[in-house]
RNA sequence: GGGCGAUUAGCUCAGUGGUAGAGCACUCGCUUCACACGCGAGGGGUCACUGGUUCGAACCCAGUAUCGCCCA
């Protein structure tokens, strides 16, 4: 066991070396000759890369990396692939922007297309989907480098063999092969109905792309004539301007102010449209009035209420969010008609504005509009309020609407181990509030089509009720471009010809398939039947209701069963004043900043030192804190190996030394069982707070045995347990400080330290032999009472003792007794007296004179 | 409005019924032959609050407050 020490030993730029060198060697490759019992599988949330770097990536990212090596020294072989979320809404507006062009579906493809060399984002050039999402490709590749380069940097143990986009070609045709075969099991299903709408980006919005915002609004108290010319009902409503849109006002069955008006009729003002008063349970008699006006669509409630209630469809609201041009045939009244006109085309907003203008001119509005805020709905990257449109959507079954599927996805949710374990409410308050099934189709352009054409009747309508499939071998299409079976291109758009479905997925619907397409499901069989189900899925707790149950829902109705057995949630960086950490801030501390400034370990550790589940500070004092325990490591590496220590565990004989190693076993034992549970921060905890007591105290106490002060035998035994103890402890170290274990590893061993097994007590413990753990305490009590009486006479650790007295229980003493000889040379104590007195360890220490 | 989590030393956090802990920060010391990017010692807490259970509660139960998040 000769080793290669280096004079000064340092952390500066050994990150560099180890990423090339375990690129090199194909150390985290992942070994795909092991049946699924040797795997473990992970699926790797894929960062979207047009996004920014953030440390919160880093943070979360390490948590996994953490239990990927861990398991990889259990034995497993480990699946830890890459992917980049690609696919959406960011990355098409940066390449709209950065390249300035604009998707148009309509064109055809043109394989020679080269952006302008000097874009004008102001007059975008038109260019197919197909041209559109090449570029998409080659904008991402540039920013997946940068990722890339963050996570090798960072000590990831990925296997960068095994990468993936969302948008890349194998993606989408997973993405459509599994729509194709959830639409041919009777899973997704088209519809034409109600649907949240962002005007914005002129795209229909899925529940789980929702969120409610505070906003500002106001009860606009208006009368409404009876048709039996009795006074006015008032109703009171945020939204007058969807007046012309009124279909019938409701009132709660029991509300006794109301009952006379049901079965009568009522008149809109300004308009005088007749509308039936109607009564449901889910009007409530303690907002406004009591009594609301319905129109198609104000909000959600309004679709309910449509619905049961079978009322007409009276929309005024547009796709772009404009009142419709064309005054609506149901407004029959002339002076209705030109009270529309005054509203046509504009915007829903500056319509609620000249409509007060006009109720207040009329008289309808009764006083002025009470302000108040309310929760209003808004798509999570919009800024415009949602307005419900009815359109042609498809949809896949999610539970939402049947209660055997919820309550069977409820119950994969139950199956499912959470870490922590209480993140499953969030996944049963979402399953449990689910409204309808899941929206899949976007009015986008850059994510995977869908995969369906429409046959055209003789007059040019579409046929939606029998989509014309493609081939499964096929896949993937875009059927902007490409033709159904049995018809040419010059059919395309024309009566008897056809029309390729222009929407595309939610991204969602792709990512929602990454065990499918990460782990070459229809791909590449044996594969995929070595690592899926997969065992672990972690991610953040914001997107439970997407990613995740979106992949459960996937997994469920394709293979009936669970994508992984495990989730570990990871909580969020907090900045120091404990808010959500924003992305300027995130800007400003660059990650690749952070691993420069204090080395990759040291970001690790930090990052380690967030339990499963919990948010934590960005703390850079942490990241101190690790960067010292990094080079102690070297350092009191540097010092074992010094020693030139020998392999040999039957020369551990010192009671001692036998003692600090049944005390290792014990800490081993118990961060296996941390890790087995997913805590890695305790893991990390126990080989730390083993670690500085074994070099504050077990170095210091066997040194001069070491150096051979006391003999062969004891320096033997010291030795062989010091390079058996640092041994176990760089594996302990090995998940968390990947570069520093690593680099010490390589001074006296072959091959790498995460290619090793985990440390077991079991080894451990053959070596300790009959050592007894309260030794290393009792020793440690005295030592550090040895160590009191010199600071408090400010002297010299190094200073003489002449007589040192130890009393303490009969049992201590015993064990004190067989230390004696370490405790001497540690303390430099010429008269050790031991005296068994008295219940606790106690110390009296007469220095020796100076000079 | 419903739910989940948090509340312990100045700070960041461990601690699931038996003497309140760690690191940082602070104070005072120490050239100690692996490490001054080091070492030793010390001061510092009404465990958010109010009740209850118990021989005994930071911990279990009920409630309150504050903060964060999820859902409506």
């Amino acid at each position: 066991m000769s080793a290669r020490l280096p004079d000064k030993p340092s952390i500066d730029g050994i990150e560099q070396r180890w990423v090339e060198e375990w690129d090199r060697s194909g150390v985290y490759r992942f070994d795909r000759s092991r049946p699924r019992s040797e795997v473990y599988s992970i699926d790797t949330p894929p960062p979207t890369v047009s996004g920014s770097l953030h440390v919160g990536h880093v943070f979360s990212y390490t948590h996994t990396d953490c239990i990927a090596r861990y398991k990889r020294m259990q034995g497993f072989s480990v699946f830890y692939p890459m992917g980049w979320d690609d696919n959406g809404l960011p990355t098409e507006r940066r390449v709209q922007n950065y390249y300035g062009v604009r998707c148009d579906p309509s064109l055809p493809y043109d394989p020679g297309f080269e952006p302008p060399a000097d874009p004008d984002p102001k007059n975008q050039i038109p260019i197919s989907r197909r041209n559109f999402v090449e570029l998409c490709e080659r904008l991402t590749v540039e920013d997946e480098k940068a990722f890339e380069e963050l996570w090798r940097r960072l000590g990831l143990s990925i296997d960068w063999s095994q990468t993936y986009q969302t948008i890349d070609h194998n993606a989408r045709a997973v993405s459509q092969r599994a729509f194709l075969r959830n639409l041919a099991r009777g899973e997704a299903y088209q519809s034409e109905a109600p649907t949240l709408w962002d005007v914005t980006f002129r795209t229909a919005v899925a529940q789980a792309e929702l969120e409610d915002r505070e906003r500002p609004g106001a009860y606009h108290r208006i009368g409404f004539m009876r048709s039996n010319g009795s006074e006015p009902v008032y109703i009171e409503t945020t939204r007058p301007e969807l007046i012309p849109a009124c279909v019938a006002l409701v009132a709660h069955p029991d509300d006794a102010r109301y009952q006379p008006l049901f079965g009568t009729t009522v008149r809109t003002p300004l308009f005088d449209v007749e509308v039936p008063v109607v009564a449901h349970a889910l009007a409530d008699p303690e907002k406004g009035s009591g009594i609301a006006m319905i129109c198609t669509f104000g909000d959600l409630t309004d679709v309910t209420w449509w619905r049961e209630l079978q009322l007409p469809t009276r929309p005024v609201i547009g796709w772009d969010g404009r009142l419709l041009p064309e005054t609506p045939h149901w407004i029959e009244d002339a002076q209705g008609q030109h009270a529309y006109a005054e509203l046509a085309g504009k915007t829903a907003h500056s319509a609620k504005e000249r409509i007060v203008e006009l109720l207040r001119e009329s008289g309808d509005l009764v006083g002025e509009p009470r302000e108040i805020t309310h929760a209003v709905k808004f798509f999570e990257k919009g800024d415009r309020p949602l307005e419900i449109v009815t359109t042609r959507q498809w949809y896949l079954t999610n539970g939402g609407r049947e209660p055997e599927l919820r309550e069977a996805l409820l119950e994969r949710g139950r199956e499912l181990s959470w870490h922590p374990s209480h993140m499953l409410v969030r996944y049963e308050n979402w399953v449990e509030g689910l409204n309808g099934d899941w929206l899949i189709s976007r009015q986008r352009f850059f994510g995977v089509p869908i995969p369906l054409w429409y046959a055209l009747d003789v007059d040019g309508n579409p046929v939606y009720d029998s989509p014309l499939v493609p081939d499964d071998s096929l896949l993937p299409v875009d059927p902007s471009t490409d033709v159904p079976a049995g018809y040419t291109e010059d059919q395309r758009g024309k009566p008897g010809g056809f029309i390729g479905d222009p929407d595309v997925m939610d991204t969602w619907a792709t990512s929602s398939l990454t065990p499918q397409i990460a782990g070459g499901w229809s791909r590449d069989d044996d594969l995929w039947s070595r690592v899926f189900p997969m065992d672990l899925r972690p991610q953040a707790h914001e997107i439970i209701r997407t990613w995740l149950f979106s992949t459960v829902v996937r997994s469920h109705l394709e293979f009936d069963g669970l994508p992984w057995s495990d989730a570990a949630i990871s909580g969020w960086i907090l900045d120091p004043d404990r808010k959500k950490m924003s992305k300027s801030k995130g800007n400003v501390v660059t990650p690749m900043g952070l691993l420069d400034e204090h080395g990759s370990d040291a970001v690790r550790y930090w990052a380690a030192s967030g339990r499963p589940g919990t948010d934590t500070a960005f703390d850079v004092g942490q990241m101190k804190i690790g960067r010292r325990l990094a080079i102690k490591i070297l350092n009191a590496s540097k010092f074992v190996l010094g020693l030139e220590p020998q392999d040999d565990p039957a020369a551990i004989t010192a009671p001692l030394d036998r003692a600090m190693l049944a005390d290792l076993a014990e800490t081993v034992r118990q961060a296996t069982a941390a890790f087995e549970d997913y805590n890695y921060t305790r893991a990390l905890e126990l080989a730390e707070t083993f670690f500085w007591s074994f070099t504050d105290d077990h170095v210091e106490l066997v040194k001069e045995r070491a150096y051979g002060g006391q003999g062969a035998e004891g320096q033997a035994s010291a030795k062989a347990a010091l390079a058996l103890a640092l041994n176990v402890q760089l594996r302990l170290f090995a998940p968390f400080l990947p570069f520093v274990t690593d680099e010490v590893w390589s001074w006296w061993q072959a091959g790498s330290i995460h290619q090793t097994s985990w440390p077991t007590a079991a080894e451990v413990l053959v070596a300790a032999g009959d050592g007894d753990r309260q030794t290393v305490a009792d020793t440690a009590t005295v030592l550090s009472l040895v160590r009191k009486a010199k600071s408090e006479a400010k002297a010299s650790m190094k200073a003489e003792v002449q007589r040192a007295v130890i009393s303490g229980p009969a049992e201590a003493m015993a064990r004190i007794e067989s230390v004696a000889g370490d405790l001497k040379a540690a303390g430099s104590i010429a008269e050790l007296v031991i005296e068994p007195r008295g219940e606790m360890i106690s110390v009296d220490v007469t220095l020796a004179p100076t000079e």
